[in-house]
DNA sequence: AAACAGATGTACT
DNA sequence: GTACATCTGTTTA
């Protein structure tokens, strides 16, 4: 049975159903990536989200249609992808934080300058470094090329806890993960 | 193993 | 000017 297409309709739902579901897809950017294992929800009733304040031409992506790509920068130095959930504007949505490499490994740890595999996208600033993703890809559909996303095929065990790095509501459960995975920017505690 | 400092762009208190 | 959804190399603060 072939893998199946993720379409731009997979996102017209609640963060905090889409990211658990996101969890064990397969994300490839002009081919290379793998096995999605970490994102964090950002829904725009929360204080850490970037559209909690309103719409910027920064965040202007998140205030659009849900299956598209919102880029920014961080600390002056990242690169961080975003997939957009929901429509009607309610500006939320999900940032990939870390992948399992499957495909294009070998131009990945070109691009990170990194043999590791377990460090090439164990991070939402190596994601977009390996796969090549920068702010000129922000706003792009993600149901065409240069994206292919899969569905999980089969069951996987999604945890949840705390998200990382962030300041404000930083209590909420909003990161979810695969459960025992090597590919983690850190493990889930308890 | 954990804490830190430095790099650096953009948004906005 | 300050904060920030980060990463890396260096130090032990």
């Amino acid at each position: 049975m072939p893998p199946r297409r993720l379409h731009r309709d997979f996102f017209d739902r609640s963060v905090h159903k889409v990211a658990p579901d996101l969890i064990g897809a397969t994300l490839l950017f002009n081919g290379a990536g793998g096995i999605i294992v970490e994102v964090e929800a950002y829904h725009h009733t929360d204080p850490a989200a970037h559209s909690y304040n309103g719409r910027t031409e920064r965040n202007a992506v998140m205030f659009g249609p849900p299956g598209y790509l919102y880029v920014y920068r961080s600390y002056g130095i990242h690169w961080c992808m975003n997939f957009v959930c929901e429509k009607d504007s309610s500006a939320s949505a999900i940032l990939i934080r870390a992948i399992e490499p499957t495909h294009g490994v070998r131009r990945m740890q070109r691009r990170r300058g990194v043999d590791d595999i377990r460090q090439l996208c164990s991070g939402p600033g190596k994601v977009c470094q390996a796969l090549g993703v920068t702010h000129a890809h922000n706003a792009l559909p993600l149901d065409e090329k240069p994206f292919e996303l899969f569905a999980r095929e089969g069951k996987v065990s999604v945890v949840r806890g705390p998200r990382i790095g962030i300041t404000k509501a930083a209590e909420k459960p909003w990161r979810y993960g695969l459960k025992g995975s090597k590919f983690l920017s850190k493990p889930f505690r308890a």
